[in-house]
DNA sequence: CTGAAAGCGCTTACAG
DNA sequence: CTGAAAGCGCTTACAG
């Protein structure tokens, strides 16, 4: 070596190690400050058996949602020298023990996962081997996992309430996956929320996709029992069901009322602007990794789960009274006080 | 081992070295099934000097152009076992230095990459190893480099043209940063197309950002000398823009027509409908990995540069007619003939 | 066709 | 405090 000293004690200047001499720590410095030397990450990681990275699993990086999410992940890796491995799941628990196999091979510093199967092994093992794990937006079923979640269920509430009292009876949920927690909380905060109102819920299975959405809320638009009001579960759907309601030239909020979650920038650009409900999705990101960084570094060994709260952005698409037309329609079937 | 035969003898059975016996091969494939053996591929990395990962470089993820781009890129690395790191640089040359240095050093397999820096030195550092390098979006200084770009030019001409052509005179451009190569295209082939028609172009920059676009339309929209038209530069400065207007409460494309670039999902939404110039970016990101996937192969040495059009999608922001009040306002100084 | 051996470039007990 | 040595787990010339 340029600096005359041992592999041994450049490893140790660099990583910071206390117990070497200042003579030989200036002089590795210099050396390595002249030479441009940097160490090579690939040997480091198979010495050390992990590497600087950090796994992002998400169902879809395309969903504004997640691109926000893994944006706001990698801005807290990048000052700190991590990468970030981006692993679209689309939902398949196959998808997932596939990118999860390979993190855990990759031996990654710690993984954000918003679970398309919560109850996947290898969850477990990556915990197994002291690898942190924070979930985010779903819980995982090991419960050594951090979460970072939503309150997706009162948030189902504040829409319903918002609308029952605005005088709508008819209220069709464009719902979620059920098999995804966050769809299912949003449906079953929905249906008893609905219920305690004396009113009867209507679903329409919308998978949180685009074009589900808007063939289901096409139908509903054409059918003789349409709902006065929409509440739609996340910003796909949105797209959808808007679609559907532009070409069917039914007016918002006077022919239908509309709220919906997750708060996309051309919320407030379309014509009447959406009453959102809108996740602090950057600062639960940061928060995810401040949690695993916590973890990683060691400092920290309880499970610890945090819940946010939507915000209520109300904006015109939800009206402020009863919908034109609503006694004009079919009624829905007489309320039932089940639970 | 199980199978009883060298460690040798299993990495060429698993890296498909034909000059193995079928004994010795069937051997070793029961072994490594049984056992459900993955060889380490730290160990592999650091021995082949080669990840198994794609580096994605772009501005910013969160731009849902990029985050398509990522997505696209990422269903082509799966299929094939890689794993995609990405990184944002946010415009900036510096972030751009410190992710390829990481990429160089993690020995990535390619790099498809939407400049902030075109000259970026680590860009023909990669080349000089031999990783191969696709650009998207934007050229690389590096002629060794492949390349999949948007006609922009094209592009630009086209909505001026289509906006000259239903009578407007007075037209802004609400441009990129100049010093981003699709930005300074627009920008360059609005000006040359808007003075083929004697007409004066006007500019405002709106450094692809959704705050600058919008501070910067309100400002236009309050003073004296407001257009008729606007052309707007990406989806970003489209939301500005939008944000703009509907505050000032100008009609579009009454007061005020419009077309943008890009082309996202919520642009058939707004009122009225966004007549958009939209890139194919899924394509695009396809054949970038195409590309990409020859090179790393070794199939292909020469490099290759390939141009996509824009598709115009024409709803009614441009409007069909000159826009109303267009001779109330002022006019704009009298068109030059300055190429 | 198969195996023994070297080596990728670090880090980290272990001596001194 | 410093260095020599081992070893992380593969792959790949090199022998045979």
């Amino acid at each position: 070596m340029r600096a005359e000293v041992s592999p041994a004690t450049v490893s140790r200047v660099l990583n910071g190690d206390q117990a070497v001499g200042a003579t030989y720590r200036r002089r590795v410095q210099r050396a390595v400050d002249e030479l441009g030397y940097r160490p090579n990450p690939l040997a480091r990681s198979l010495r050390t058996q992990r590497t600087q990275a950090i796994g992002v699993v998400v169902s879809d990086i395309e969903n504004p949602h997640f691109s926000e999410m893994v944006r706001a992940v990698e801005d807290e890796a990048y000052v700190r020298g991590y990468r970030v491995l981006v692993c679209n799941t689309d939902e398949s628990a196959d998808k997932q023990r596939a990118y999860l196999e390979t993190l855990v091979e990759e031996r990654v510093l710690g993984v954000v996962i918003s679970p398309s199967d919560p109850a996947g092994a290898e969850i477990s093992e990556l915990l197994d081997r002291g690898t942190p794990v924070v979930a985010f937006d779903r819980e995982v079923d090991d419960p050594r996992a951090d979460a970072v979640i939503a309150d997706n269920r009162a948030a189902a509430r504040a829409a319903v309430e918002l609308l029952v009292g605005a005088g709508h009876r008819e209220i069709t949920l464009v719902s979620g996956r059920r098999d995804v927690e966050s769809g299912a909380e949003r449906l079953d905060a929905f249906e008893l929320t609905m219920r305690a109102h004396g009113l009867e819920p209507r679903i329409l299975d919308g998978e949180f996709r685009v074009d589900t959405s808007y063939v289901g809320v096409q139908a509903i638009l054409a059918g003789s029992q349409r709902p006065t009001a929409l509440v739609v579960a996340n910003n796909l759907m949105t797209i959808g069901a808007l679609r559907a309601i532009r070409e069917a030239s039914v007016r918002v909020p006077q022919d239908i009322a509309l709220v919906a979650f997750d708060d996309p920038a051309w919320a407030e650009l379309v014509d009447p602007p959406l009453t959102t409900l809108a996740q602090p999705v950057r600062r639960m990101a940061t928060e995810a990794m401040q949690l695993l960084l916590e973890r990683i570094s060691g400092g920290r060994t309880e499970p610890r789960r945090t819940v946010h709260p939507f915000e209520v952005r109300r904006r015109a698409s939800c009206g402020t009274a009863p919908a034109v037309g609503v006694e004009a329609r079919p009624s829905a079937p007489p309320a039932r006080r089940s639970s």
